[in-house]
DNA sequence: CAGTATCCACAATGATACTG
DNA sequence: CAGTATCATTGTGGATACTG
C-alpha cells in the first residue's frame, strides 16, 4: 500500500512478505515453487505455451478453475515476470497472454513435469490426456 | 503400524480423492504437482537425494518446517511411492529415508527448478544458498 | 529420536452477483 | 469478454502437549 518502488516495470511487487520462505532458506527450488508453483500455475503456463491465451479458453481448458482463482494467478505471474498480458481496446473486450523470456525459461521445468506426470500416471494404470 | 518389510513403489492410497484435479483434467503436469508439489515436498527431496535422511537433521535442514508438516509430507512421499522409509529398531530410535526410484525420477524435474531458480534470484538481486 | 494428538487462527478457495 | 466485489466455507498449517 505505502512504499511501492516501481524500479523497471517489470517486477514491482514487493516481495518482502511473498519471498519470505525464500529469504528463509535461499533455497532456489523453494523460489521457483513460490513463483511458479501451486494448484494452477504450472497449468496456466503449459497452456499459454500452447496457444491457448486468452481468459475464457484457459477457464474452459482448465476444469475445476474459478475465475476469481484462474485471475488471481494470472496477475501472480504477469506481476512476477513470467507473462504478459496485452489488452486489445476493442468491444467486446480481447486480452491476450503470451509468455516472457522468463516463462519460457520455466518451460524445461514444465517438460520434465510432464514427462514424469506420464510415467507416473501409466504406474497408476490411468490414461493422461 | 508394525515393523513392516519396505514395499518399494507399492502405492496402497486410495486416491479418488486425493487425485482429483488430475482425474478432470487428465493433464499430466497437474498428476506431478499433486505427487510432489507444494511447499516442502521438492525441498525433501533435494534434501534426501543429498544424504540429508533422518528426521531431525531434514528439520534442521529446512528452516520454518515443523513436525507436523514434515512428518505429513514425508508421509505422503512414501505413500506415493517416492520415498523408502526404514526403521531401525534401535534404542533411541533410527529412521532412515532414502529415494525409490520413482523418487529419483522426480530428480531432473527439481534441477531445472534449481536452475531456474538461481537465475531468477540473480535477476531478483538475491543470493541463492 | 521420531514422531502423535488436539485445538484453533487465519489463509486459501468457492459461490454468487455485479461491471466496463 | 474479462474481469471485480463480497460473503461463506474449507483447508492448511502453527503451537503445544504427550508417547514408544
Amino acid at each position: 500500500m505505502e512504499t511501492n518502488v516501481d524500479n523497471e516495470g517489470l517486477i514491482n511487487k514487493d516481495f518482502s512478505e511473498d519471498l519470505a520462505p525464500f529469504m528463509l532458506t535461499k533455497c532456489p527450488v523453494t523460489l521457483t515453487n513460490l513463483i511458479i508453483g501451486g494448484k494452477w500455475k504450472p497449468v496456466i503456463i503449459h497452456n499459454v505455451s500452447r496457444g491457448i491465451n486468452r481468459f475464457g479458453e484457459l477457464q474452459r481448458a482448465m476444469p475445476g478453475v474459478s475465475k476469481k482463482m484462474l485471475t488471481q494467478e494470472l496477475r501472480d505471474l504477469e506481476h512476477n515476470g513470467i507473462l504478459n498480458r496485452k489488452i486489445y481496446a476493442e468491444i467486446p473486450p480481447r486480452v491476450e497472454y503470451s509468455l516472457t523470456d522468463w516463462g519460457r525459461a520455466t518451460l524445461p521445468i514444465l517438460q520434465s513435469m510432464a514427462h514424469f506426470g506420464f510415467a507416473y500416471a501409466d504406474k497408476l494404470g490411468l490414461k493422461p490426456a
